[in-house]
DNA sequence: GCTAGAATGTTGCACAAGCATGTACTTGAC
DNA sequence: GTCAAGTACATGCTTGTGCAACATTCTAGC
């Protein structure tokens, strides 16, 4: 595999490499963009954090409103000791705790209080509301347009 | 603006919501684990972190391997102070240093050496390889394979 | 010219996240 | 039953980032 097999291969990746770049390079500006969005309206109306506000969202669509700490930290995209310490604070603001697994006593669960689902109800609508305003108004851009209609229809 | 009128509205805003979760939510699994792979094979093949290489990659491919950085800042995704400390980091480096503007006593340049050229060079082609790489992996799950696809194509 | 306000960067501070390590527990081989 | 290896989580440490406050310089209006 070093000769001609490779040869259409490699030119091959090596222009897709080129246009994932801009394509990945306009996901990045999203990101951006529709993130620090939703992080400042929900800190300023709800006090918390994204992270904060996507662990309570997977704990309350949860069955029994929790998940062991390692499956949340997957869920959210964080490593294990920013969940330790993420459910820390979330505990602290009473609006989850944490649950001794009983069959396997390394295990702990999070578990979302009533007052983190109350909280999670009312920062849904506020999430859902700005996430929505924030991709309409990074659609309006120019060089945007086209990725977030490619997401939003993306199934 | 309370009754009638709004109430298809609200109606499709909340129906567009809901599935501008699902798609953001997809997006930001993407995210999470294409910048994971990025960050690590950088960090592990040059030496430099996802934004160190992303300053790079802007200053080399200015006109003057320079800009402003608040014009940095803002192509990046970063704010001004992380902006400074991040150039600060290159320029302890040897891959950017800084420069003042003449006309604008309080600007600053942020310019990229010959050093700062060279590894860009090389870590362009790692980048490029490893985000082709992510984003062949990530098309390939399930749940992942249509926002890739739609991304790619989104020109 | 002068002064008020905007613009450009830098610094102090707080904090969330990652990595490496430590501890407790479980599992499997023997 | 015992021991080794693996799993699950916590903790110490470092670091990159944002926010707020600050100093400096530019720009307009008078």
């Amino acid at each position: 595999m070093s000769a001609a097999p490779s040869r259409t291969t490699e030119a091959a990746a090596s222009n897709l490499g080129a246009s994932d770049q801009a394509a990945w390079n306009r996901v990045l500006t999203l990101h951006v963009f529709v993130e620090r969005q939703l992080a400042q309206v929900l800190q300023r109306r709800h006090g918390v954090g994204l992270s904060e506000y996507r662990a309570l969202a997977e704990l309350s669509q949860s069955a029994a409103g929790e998940w062991r700490m390692q499956e949340l930290a997957d869920r959210i995209g964080l490593g294990q000791s920013s969940v330790t310490r993420l459910v820390a604070r979330l505990d602290a603001l009473g609006l989850a705790r944490r649950d001794l697994c009983p069959d396997d006593k390394r295990g702990v669960y999070a578990v979302i209080t009533d007052e983190g689902r109350q909280l999670h109800i009312a920062a849904s609508a506020t999430y859902a509301e700005a996430l929505s305003s924030a991709l309409n108004t990074a659609g309006a851009d120019q060089g945007l347009a086209r990725l977030v209609q490619a997401i939003r229809s993306a199934t």
